[in-house]
DNA sequence: TGCTAAACGGAGACAGTCTCCGTATCGTTC
DNA sequence: GAACGATACGGAGACTGTCTCCGTTTAGCA
């Protein structure tokens, strides 16, 4: 790549990320381009779609998730309080930017979308937690870490949407936790 | 209400509904003026927001809505296929239209949402529901009836939002389910 | 220094939202 | 049934956002 092109890629990311973070996913694209200094036409051929965009807007944060999926394994405890402090922290980590917890959790499992590898990620993480649990034989079988990423995504969906606050959320992560460590069936 | 008037305000919430549920809640108002046959100052006069205009076209829906409550109060067996069966019924209700799901958990809760009377229908149903179960002392007493119906909006937020099947949502609510019958604390 | 492939940028086509205001219609009153 | 005022209509157009096209510029190499 050029070493134009290269500068003007980084500073829309860099100006995408603070509009993003101000106004949400859906901020003007045009407004992005204007404020990085560039024309509209040279940020839809760095980025040809907003998913591309949003993807490397999240590429650092990604390094932020593996150390909070190491930070939960070390975490001490009962498998409830190891499985609820994931639950927060993923929360959180998904809930940086506004709109990021539907756009997240709808990526997950689909395989075309730009950001999937951010939700690898993700996933990976959420499989290291459950793995542990599970080898002590403290979470369900039959509930898989994909569907267990969806129902916390959704809370955190519906926490984000309806600018709840954390007190609000724990309660439902709680409900959640519990159902997984219940024997079920 | 003139009497053209109360044509044209039924011809808008008509064509509404067929659009709605063929292109989500986000299709063009402009569109449906157009094809209810009436000017864009028309439905904006009747409807000043796009949510007002939704609001419209659920009146009907949630007739069904008590109805179906009812069903899951007199369904044979024990509090948990009661409360999956209510879930699943919420879960069908709440996605008729695509966006619903979203829509109507976000407005859950906020008392200034235009669409909050249908909120009220939805609620309590469910407050019905989870009373009889909490009165045979087989639900925990610690999460409020808002905070489940957040929790399986949620579930279909992301069912509706990542296109999920019946069968993915399943595991989902029941986890849900075994969250809330179990002791918990 | 000159050349070419690569990159730029912004005008403009297109689509959606929402308002404004001249025009038309209803229904009431005499 | 004619006249009138309140009510409602409708669509042009201002505004905002998306995305493309293509003439112009520039980096980097020979």
């Amino acid at each position: 790549m050029r070493a134009d092109a290269q500068r003007n890629r980084d500073r829309i990311v860099e100006v995408a990320r603070t509009v993003f973070r101000a106004q949400g996913y859906d901020a003007s694209l045009d407004l992005i381009a204007k404020q990085a200094g560039v024309g509209a036409g040279t940020l839809y051929r760095h980025f040809p779609s907003r998913d591309d965009l949003i993807d490397a807007v999240m590429q650092s944060w990604v390094d932020g998730v593996n150390e909070t999926a190491e930070k939960a394994l070390a975490r001490e405890g009962g498998p409830r309080d190891v499985l609820l402090g994931w639950f927060e922290d993923y929360v959180r980590l998904i809930s940086v930017h506004k709109g990021g917890p539907a756009k997240i959790t709808c990526a997950m499992g689909d395989d075309g979308s730009p950001i999937r590898t951010k939700c690898e990620v993700l996933r990976s993480a959420g499989d290291r937690v459950l793995d542990r649990l599970r080898a002590e034989g403290a979470v369900r079988e039959d509930v898989s870490a994909l569907q267990v990423a969806r129902l916390v995504g959704g809370v955190a969906t519906v926490a984000d949407q309806g600018e709840l606050d954390v007190a609000a959320v724990r309660p439902m992560l709680e409900v959640v936790a519990d159902g997984l460590l219940a024997p079920g069936g």
